[in-house]
DNA sequence: AGGTGCATGTAACAGGTTACATGATTAA
DNA sequence: TTAATCATGTAACCTGTTACATGCACCT
């Protein structure tokens, strides 16, 4: 059984959505799931190579105009290798790295309105996200419009909590100040 | 002004909460943050050793019978840099990586009931971490408290998400087969 | 002539995980 | 006596980011 790293497994699943290039993976990484993955030309060059010697895709050279281009398929090993994947039973991977929920979990030493600063800041982070999130419009495939969906819903869940949470706060404020 | 890694940043503030040795903020750590924020043990100890290089914090030999044991307090820079890192207004850091959202993007090459299976799985990792959530009972702090409830609400609301889409894969599947 | 977009790539670095090694203490 | 817990540490590895370098094509 192939080994497939994780950058491996979207730049299949990639190219079976019929994209070609690594720029073309790229493009429409940043656009459709960096909110929940993302990938970088770092990894994504040197894994399109490492995918061919495995032979799971093929590349052939097809300049466009005078610019050197480099178009890749899926292999049928490269397309079970993508199945494997997408099937496969194993517990799948969920990782949040959210630095506001550290300082939160460690917001006694702030005081209230520091607290609240802080949540806002990470508010108007999630609000310029959703605001990508509603410029990309409705996809033409159910999968990118499902996951498109649980962006908005996550993101929009995760604003109403922290305009709560600095209501609270300001509200604890004002009441402690009058008292 | 003293650059501070992340897994810095974690140690003062667990340092600053009472947590004294590597091995105490390491289980306070998977007890309670690493639903936002994982620490291993090969960053941890390293890290201790830079930040007392770096004056942020001292550290003194304290066995507890013959057991070899370290224990740290902050010193007065280290405080300042906390200080700094839990009021700083920069863009806090926020990251998702989810497979299973990869998944449901490609998810075009799948069965509805393929997809439905892949959701149910995630989702009884999040009824895992639900369960482990519940588990903890309630803080002493507000701040560990906040951090805790957003963790139980945002787990809530993904297993909410999972069950519906399932469920209408199911019906979708249904209604398909009727007709 | 110059800026934006298409297109590929890499070197240096940062950050983190896993697995292993070691050994004392305490409760069953 | 043995298993769990306290306690510290590191080497090898993996994965990924940032910043840079290059150059053509197309539009204005």
């Amino acid at each position: 059984m192939t080994e497939l790293t994780p950058t491996g497994r979207v730049i299949l699943g990639m190219i079976a959505l019929g994209k070609q290039t690594g720029y073309d993976i790229k493009q429409l990484s940043d656009l459709a799931i960096r909110h929940f993955w993302a990938v970088s030309y770092g990894q994504l060059y040197p894994e399109l190579k490492r995918l061919e010697e495995q032979g799971l895709i093929v590349g052939r050279h097809e300049p466009s105009g005078g610019r050197a281009r480099q178009v890749y398929d899926l292999t049928e090993a490269g397309r079970a290798a993508l199945r494997d994947w997408m099937v496969s039973p194993e517990p799948p991977l969920w990782e949040v790295r959210c630095e506001t929920l550290l300082k939160t979990f460690f917001s006694d030493v702030l005081a209230p309105e520091e607290l609240a600063a802080q949540l806002a800041s990470f508010r108007s982070v999630m609000e310029r996200k959703m605001e990508q999130l509603n410029a990309i419009g409705q996809p033409q495939h159910a999968g990118p419009a499902l996951s498109l969906q649980f962006g908005k819903g996550m993101t929009e869940w995760i604003i109403d909590w922290c305009r709560d949470r600095e209501q609270q706060l300001g509200t604890a404020r004002e009441v402690s100040t009058d008292a």
